[in-house]
RNA sequence: GGGCUCAUAGCUCAGUUGGCUAGAGCGCGCCGCUGAUAACGGCGAGGUCGAAGGUUCGACUCCUUCUGGGCCCA
């Protein structure tokens, strides 16, 4: 016996009963079980931040890589179900420094490594918990005791493997990085970080005269925001491209680009001597502010440089004076410039901002509190223009505030010269969508060499040992780690392989042989990540796993930015180590924004947190939304589309589920009852069944192809035929006396039962609460055979016997009829209850046996008496021709529009006839003649206004609106019908409660009806007795066109 | 500057080999149906399919250029 169920779904409710009933069951352990063994699908995860709670973003991936899962376990695959946490990095750091109340990295030095490690190991347990339960409440399946931690020792030990195969190709190298630094954190700060801390802020911008070598009195002029950097001046930047000037003021000659000169002006009279292109400046010597510095003499020296002016594009003359100040070792443009032309760098600032040995008077002195002595010192050598005070955007630390400085830092690399290898990985791979793959491309044809390295603390530790002498080596197992070792080994031991433990090691020197420390810095996060499909799969320690499961059959992830993150780790790792693909399919998606496309934010208020969502909407509903949404765009996510999905479809499910249920209930519907045969169940039945198959084959496809969106989008649209058709038009079969005979009701239940559960499975990847709960009402109690989890059940497999293509059609062009003629009414203003002598539907042969099989549905739609077909109505219509452009456009080309032309002039009614009967036809004009089929013509019908509307399509309907005043009485009939149903209601009566009636009315058509349709009026409201007077009780005053009625009801 | 991507109704989006009058949901207005449905159905207003060229008998669709937005790189 099935359970009763509510008329309305408790999704949350519903929803927790499931989780429960899964842990009970072992749900998810008995899915592993039964698919041990089988053929194997491999799913890589992508891991998660364990920094913060999962947000409704993460929901949307994990919902579609649970989706694709589930599909694949009901196809009977064995899958490893191991979700993944990221845990090392920057992010981490910064959360537990914020905990711990520190705020420079000094801070965390002072107060010790290794607690500070614990603690940044203790928030990941903490956060990969949190997630865990969080995506478990999302219904995502897992093997969550066994999920990676990319801060485990495996993983780091291979990446140490991978670095280790770097190295032995000779790529690993170290490398200068031009980046920001905040001088109070002692850190460098990243392009994203950097991005957050701008603010305006006045500086002394100076102008300095660089002496020409070789050229008497003559002097470039630049400018300056940050005077620091002069000390490390190594070239002056003009644009070829612009005109220059030379100018006499005084006794002295400058250089400046022409449109900027007025920067002379209030240093008196100037005079322009020439004018001279950018381009033929290049090259020229001078002499530099700082060159009695040693640092300078002996950089320069080295590589046999001087000062000099070099070609820059990017010079503009819209600030400044049009020549640029360069020093590589204190910008990042100026760095890359450095870089491109080959200059020498000075790089005059410690970690603290304070100048280096070499640097003369200023060593030593912090480099934000130079302007002064610097101004001072160029005054005395006479090379001192002018200073003003300028405002602009400066980048500041965005934790402490301290203006950022530009610096040149050591850092590791991995020269990235085989990228090509990369490449030809990446071509073996499936993208989704397609331009994934340029994209990935793209990038790996433009990117630079691979900086692998960070100074801080929390991380990979890179097993780069590098000695005084230059010499580096790089370990690449824990093992060689320990044979090399020659100190520190028992302070190591038992602990992970992270700082501080790690760097108490010494290996020797295979120069010098002095022992060498290993480089403090730690790893790029997505080393950590981009190792996964090696370190979880067993590659060092289980081979033949490892070959098992690996390259994975697909990888799933938000698309923004993994181009360069996660994905560009795991081609390239993959490719070092293998030289194969890691995964065969990548599976992008967009963003999540809020329900009006804005980005989500705290602080506008308009974010939407997963426990929230989960509790308030459900996750069922959640899952729809996003399995719905073409994950290549932006997806708009809120309460309000959540609720559409609510109503339009779990709703209208849940409502069919529970007629079906209650009614079953009512009449013992026994599931297990011998089928009724095939041949004996109704046109509709087959056409539902029909469609179920369908539905079946696009949920196979649409789950092979990775879209299942069109797979959501197909139930969408079946789940409201089933409800606002099948059942709509078969209620009656349902409601019918019970008698144990009555094969045609048998049949109806057993078709609404197959699509229930069928239906169940078909979209159970997708909505795993709700199909489960419909499974255990439906299913479980009727076979003991069956799997104890609907997610245990195979998916559905298409039955060619059931397919009928054509009583698809014929049953769309029945709605559509329908439809069109509850259009008419419509436009007529008749109300559908009151009844209509006669439809008329102008069609073919076959037009008129399909509405002849469906004519009670027809009739009963649209509250019609009789329903006519007839191959023609040529006296009520005038008829337009238009050809079939897809038909005759291949065949006609260019003579189109002569047909078309022809066509509007020629007698179209006597060429309808000829096509309306199939025949093709022979037309001429313009002196050529064509032979046209039928099917290549379109026909389109004008009516009279008064007796007809439809829509120029097959079958033309014409409805008789002649209302007799029996068909008067019969609507005032139903309309009392309607209105007894409804005080019924509105007095909360059951269903099946039996009711007198009582009546007073002074309308005489209204007592017509009562006394000619009494016996029409009884049967449908369960009425067994009516009278017209109203008895006892509050009468109900009603109205029905101009009449008024009192109407008492009462339940016997 | 380079790569990718987007531009369709007031809003959010479909529109897959080029083909009849470009659709849906929401919102708005009107009307109707309903003893499974806290639903639903119908009608209406609202579109130069970002712009301009080209290919073609025919372009929302393919090509070129441009404009504007987004992401990435430089």
């Amino acid at each position: 016996m099935f359970k009763q169920v509510d008329s309305t779904c408790k999704h949350i409710e519903l929803e927790h009963e499931m989780l429960k009933f899964w842990t009970d069951t072992d749900a998810f352990e008995k899915l592993r079980k039964q698919n041990k063994g089988n053929k194997k699908w491999s799913f890589l995860d992508g891991p998660i931040t364990a920094n913060n709670p999962m947000g409704v973003h993460h929901a949307w991936g994990r919902t579609l890589k649970d989706c694709y899962q589930r599909y694949h376990a009901m196809l009977g695959c064995e899958q490893r179900y191991q979700n993944g946490f990221d845990c090392q990095g920057l992010w981490v750091e910064v959360e537990v420094e914020k905990e711990m109340g520190f705020e420079t990295k000094a801070d965390i030095e002072r107060n010790g490594l290794e607690e500070f490690t614990n603690r940044c190991k203790a928030r990941v347990e903490k956060y990969s918990e949190i997630q865990t339960e969080q995506s478990k409440r999302l219904g995502y399946w897992m093997d969550w005791d066994n999920s990676y931690y990319t801060m485990s020792d495996e993983n780091n030990y291979t990446i140490w493997s991978f670095l280790k195969k770097c190295h032995n190709r000779g790529y690993v190298y170290k490398g200068l990085d031009a980046m920001p630094w905040c001088p109070r954190c002692e850190t460098g700060i990243s392009e994203q970080e950097k991005k957050e801390g701008y603010k305006t802020v006045e500086d002394t911008a100076l102008y300095v005269e660089f002496p020409l070598v070789g050229r008497d009195n003559e002097a470039l002029i630049i400018w300056t925001t940050t005077p620091w950097t002069l000390a490390a001046n190594v070239a002056a930047a003009v644009n070829p491209e612009l005109t220059y000037v030379k100018v006499k003021q005084g006794d002295k000659f400058y250089y400046v680009a022409e449109a900027l000169v007025s920067v002379l002006k209030e240093k008196g009279e100037h005079t322009v001597i020439e004018k001279i292109l950018g381009k033929d400046m290049i090259g020229w010597e001078y002499t530099g502010p700082f060159d009695e510095f040693p640092i300078v003499k002996e950089t320069f020296d080295e590589v046999g440089y001087t000062h000099r002016v070099i070609p820059w594009q990017d010079v503009s003359d819209t600030s400044g004076v049009g020549i640029v100040h360069i020093a590589p070792g204190c910008g990042k443009e100026d760095f890359d410039l450095g870089k491109e032309l080959k200059l020498p760098m000075l790089m005059p600032i410690d970690d603290t901002g304070a100048y280096v040995e070499g640097f003369g008077f200023l060593e030593g002195k912090n480099a934000g509190e130079v302007a002064d002595v610097v101004m001072e010192n160029l005054r005395e050598k006479k090379i001192y223009y002018k200073k003003e005070r300028f405002s602009h955007e400066y980048p500041h630390c965005w934790r402490c505030k301290t203006p950022l400085l530009f610096r040149s830092v050591d850092e590791w690399y991995i020269n990235m010269d085989w990228r090509d290898e990369i490449k030809d990985v990446v071509k073996q791979i499936k993208w989704i969508p397609e331009w994934g793959h340029d994209q990935e491309l793209n990038w790996l044809e433009n990117m630079g060499d691979w900086m692998i390295s960070k100074k801080r603390f929390w991380g990979l530790a890179l097993p780069i040992f590098e000695c005084e002498c230059g010499w580096h080596d790089v370990i690449g197992s824990k093992e060689e780690l320990k044979e090399k070792t020659i100190e520190g080994w028992d302070k190591f031991e038992g602990n992970s392989p992270h700082r501080p433990w790690v760097d108490h090691l010494r290996i020797k020197c295979e120069k010098c042989g002095k022992p060498v420390k290993r480089i403090a810095d730690v790893g790029n996060p997505w080393l950590d990540a981009g190792i996964v499909p090696y370190s979880t799969t067993g590659y060092n320690t289980d081979r033949k796993y490892w070959e098992e499961w690996m390259p994975a059959d697909l990888v799933l992830e938000c698309f923004p930015g993994q181009f360069r993150n996660w994905f560009y780790a795991l081609l390239s790792m993959s490719t070092m180590m293998e030289n194969i693909p890691p995964f065969k399919t990548l599976l992008g998606h967009a963003l999540v924004r809020d329900e009006h496309g804005q980005e989500m934010h705290k602080s506008t208020g308009n974010a939407i947190w997963f426990d929230e969502a989960a509790e308030k909407m459900g996750a069922d509903v959640m899952r729809w939304m996003y399995c719905g949404q073409n994950p290549t765009n932006n997806m708009n996510f809120g309460y309000t589309p959540g609720d559409q999905v609510r109503r339009r479809v779990f709703s209208t499910w849940w409502n069919v589920y529970s007629f079906f249920v209650n009614y079953a209930r009512l009449d013992g519907f026994d599931p297990n009852k011998e089928a009724v045969p095939y041949e004996q169940l109704q046109d509709i039945d087959k056409w539902l069944l029909s469609k179920l198959q369908e539905l079946i084959e696009v949920g196979h496809k649409a789950m092979t192809d990775f879209a299942v969106m069109q797979l959501v989008q197909k139930a969408e649209e079946f789940i409201e035929r089933l409800s606002n058709w099948y059942v709509r038009r078969n209620r009656r079969r349902f409601w019918r006396a019970k008698n144990d005979s009555d094969v045609d009701k048998l049949a109806a239940y057993q078709t609404l039962y197959k699509v229930l559960t069928e239906l169940c499975k078909i979209v159970a990847p997708i909505s795993p609460f709700m199909t489960e709960n419909m499974y255990q009402n439906l299913v479980r109690p009727f076979d003991a055979n069956a799997p104890e989890s609907i997610h245990h059940c195979k998916y559905p497999e298409v039955d060619q016997q059931l397919r009928n293509p054509k009583l698809a059609a014929d049953m769309d062009m029945i709605a559509d009829v329908v439809s069109r003629g509850l259009s008419i009414r419509e436009t007529k203003k008749l109300r559908v209850r009151q009844p209509l002598a006669k439809l008329v539907a102008v069609g073919n042969k076959d037009d008129a046996a399909v509405l002849e099989q469906f004519k009670s549905h027809v009739l009963e739609e649209l509250n019609i008496k009789e329903l006519e077909t007839v191959p023609s109505l040529d006296e009520f219509v005038t008829y337009t021709l238009k050809p079939d452009r897809r038909l005759l456009g291949p065949k006609l080309g260019k003579d189109m529009k002569t047909v078309m032309d022809i066509l509007k002039t020629a007698d179209a009614g006597a060429i309808a006839a000829k096509v309306n009967a199939g025949q093709g036809v022979t037309i001429e004009g313009d002196g050529k003649s064509f032979e046209l089929e039928a099917n290549e013509l379109i026909v389109e019908c004008q009516y009279p206004d008064t007796l007809v509307v439809s829509n120029n399509v097959q079958p033309h309907l014409v409805l008789d609106v002649d209302i007799t005043h029996e068909l008067m009485l019969e609507g005032l009939a139903r309309d009392l019908v309607r209105h007894i149903q409804q005080t019924r209601k509105d007095s909360g009566f059951e269903i099946q409660d039996h009711i007198s009636v009582g009546w007073d009315t002074t309308d005489k058509n209204l007592k017509e009806a009562f006394d000619a349709h009494k016996d029409y009026i009884c049967g449908e409201t369960l009425c067994d007795k009516i009278q017209d007077v109203i008895s006892d009780g509050q009468p109900v005053e009603i109205t029905i066109g101009k009449a008024t009625l009192s109407l008492s009801v009462k339940k016997i």
